[in-house]
DNA sequence: CTGAAAGCGCTTACAG
DNA sequence: CTGAAAGCGCTTACAG
């Protein structure tokens, strides 16, 4: 393996002078610089990242710690923090709660704490205590995207009134008899978010004198296949909903297909409206609130990096708006909001989108 | 942040017995060990990262180098390498390949090359000269899953013989009529997987004296949409196939729903068959090859592991069995396979399996 | 602008 | 079984 002493004799220089060359921290002469950079290019020099770690106490290196790798929108989330972090030249290490409690809490206690990382970012998680500690104690920017953490930064969508938007868009529509696909108590428990698009979905309805009754509600665990029979169980309701609004979209498309099943045509005898912006929406012309997630990792990235290179980001002006209006600015006029940040630390508001397509219309009566 | 000495300190011994103490290399009597854990426990001290692999040289850690990150297939591939891997103690770092030329270089010449990692999984990646030389001159263990990399250690299904199992099955149905959906030649160009298939397959129907002609054979993008797109259009000739092959699930729900809308019953009026075990496969009851991807991130962390931990991964004996063997003994029986690795470097060949559901019967003639 | 040297936090022969 | 000390490959005051 070739090391900062091969590059330092090729170039005749000393060690000191390679790190500050090819660092570009302190002075170096132009020819001096010139020549490191050669050695090093010839040699095909790559500064080792536990060495450097090690003196610098900096890893360029960032945590993200999700739920589940392989279910659309964690893997789209990560996707984004990888656009905005492989450009910076900051690598990404992954982090995945396991659902046992025991190798859970080596996660917490362990795996985390290795200090690998300069920065966490944690998605759609509810951290208990301990958890929430490990995390601060790392004494390290955190940033979480989604979940119920009021002592950590969080970005999020403010879920409250993507249920008001949903319940809004159907109400103009004119429909009455509207039913809700969210999530199952148990599934739930975890995420937090789920209930607070259904209490804004409700509260809209009930001002406009519409209830949410429990024949109207039919729980689900955010698959296309549990929505579909979560639909299919509303369409067999003798007093039938005309509309549903869906707490995912893969629901939102399973309540599609299942009403199809039904012979229940949409959006004629049949609205379907859901949230997330997944890709199959556009495919099953979806009318969906897009919380674009791709974006909530891009935004995590940049704050991680803000925190991480004040400095540089100052230098980006694209990343320079100060949170609050960088989501006013992106926001859309279809949007609604509701109280920014109410109850969370330091937090910023990702913007959302109704996107109206084909599954939703006014009622055929 | 706490320290090796502070837990020396605390335990009253040197920092080499804590050393030795937590990581079990070396002795330590009884009574001491205790004491030294008790101190770490009780100052919640975990090993640093940097410090640990500069002294060591080993990361703990594994790369993944990925094409996306927020496609079905890659995720559900990191989730078996995540779940490999986890439990054993590893972090996982991830490397997403950019699109971009130069973005590219920069993964293979820098991050790659920061040694940041153990050993790297390379996920249906075709990598040119250049890159294959990067990751091996890491000296690290390096394993390939899918992609054509004659010098990387390969893990692949026989897509050679995923393609026969296809057409076996519908000419056993009696379909004579038979069409492909298959790769756009620019797409394939990065994964030359499909073309694979598409051989195998259309060798199988040669010898049974049934022939794909360009009427039948519509390349698409490997997304439900592009499915359905090329299903559309193969409906459309004047003498309709009876059967399609798709090399994915996707695509193969595409056309299932294609044909739903074109008024074509499946799988009356037309068989579809795909290639993936994709979980949406099981809603919509469709005969597929599952090539299981959970499973091939599993093995090649059993891989990784196997060439990191040679003693401990003795001691488990189910990780024990050479790489042949180990796929025979999973193969079922529907499985058929061609010859063996030809061509590559010590590669493990990948089971798969055929799935039959309800997306394939005779034809109705 | 450049170099000698200390230090980052561990691990591991080497002695005892 | 245990400790003193060198060393892993960098970075960064500190001098000059």
């Amino acid at each position: 393996m070739v090391s900062i002493d091969d590059v330092a004799r090729l170039a005749q220089v000393s060690t000191a002078t390679v790190s500050r060359a090819l660092s570009g921290r302190g002075t170096v002469s132009a020819a001096t610089r010139e020549r490191v950079l050669r050695a090093a290019d010839r040699l095909g020099y790559v500064v080792s990242a536990a060495a450097s770690s090690l003196a610098t106490g900096r890893t360029r290196n960032v945590g993200v710690v999700v739920p589940h790798i392989d279910r659309w929108f964690f893997s789209t989330v990560l996707g984004g923090v990888a656009a905005g972090l492989g450009p910076r030249g900051y690598d990404i290490t992954l982090y995945a709660v396991p659902e046992d409690a025991e190798a859970r809490r080596a996660v917490f206690e362990t795996a985390v704490r290795r200090r690998r990382v300069d920065a966490m970012i944690a998605v759609s998680l509810k951290l208990d205590d301990d958890e929430t500690r490990s995390l601060l104690e790392l004494d390290l920017p955190v940033i979480a995207i989604g979940g119920p953490n009021p002592r950590l930064a969080t970005l999020a969508v403010d879920d409250d009134a993507v249920g008001r938007t949903a319940a809004r868009h159907l109400l103009d529509l004119g429909h009455r008899r509207i039913a809700h696909i969210g999530a199952a108590p148990e599934f739930d428990r975890e995420f937090r978010i789920p209930t607070q698009r259904r209490q804004g979905f409700e509260a809209t309805l009930a001002d406009a004198g519409v209830s949410l009754t429990t024949a109207l509600f039919a729980p689900a665990d955010f698959t296309l296949e549990g929505g579909a029979r979560a639909a299919t169980q509303l369409l067999r309701e003798r007093d039938r909903p005309t509309a549903i609004f869906a707490a995912s979209d893969e629901m939102a498309i399973g309540a599609v297909l299942a009403a199809r099943d039904a012979g229940v045509r949409v959006p004629e005898d049949l609205s379907v409206v859901g949230v997330d912006g997944h890709e199959l929406g556009e495919f099953f012309h979806l009318t969906t609130i897009d919380q674009r997630p791709h974006g909530q990792g891009e935004r995590a990235a940049a704050e991680v990096l803000r925190a991480l290179e004040p400095t540089a980001s100052a230098a980006a002006p694209a990343d320079d708006v100060p949170l609050s209006a960088a989501s006013e600015a992106s926001w859309s006029q279809e949007v609604g909001h509701g109280e920014r940040g109410a109850g969370r630390g330091r937090a910023g508001v990702l913007p959302f989108e109704l996107v109206v397509r084909e599954t939703t219309a006014p009622p055929a009566g």
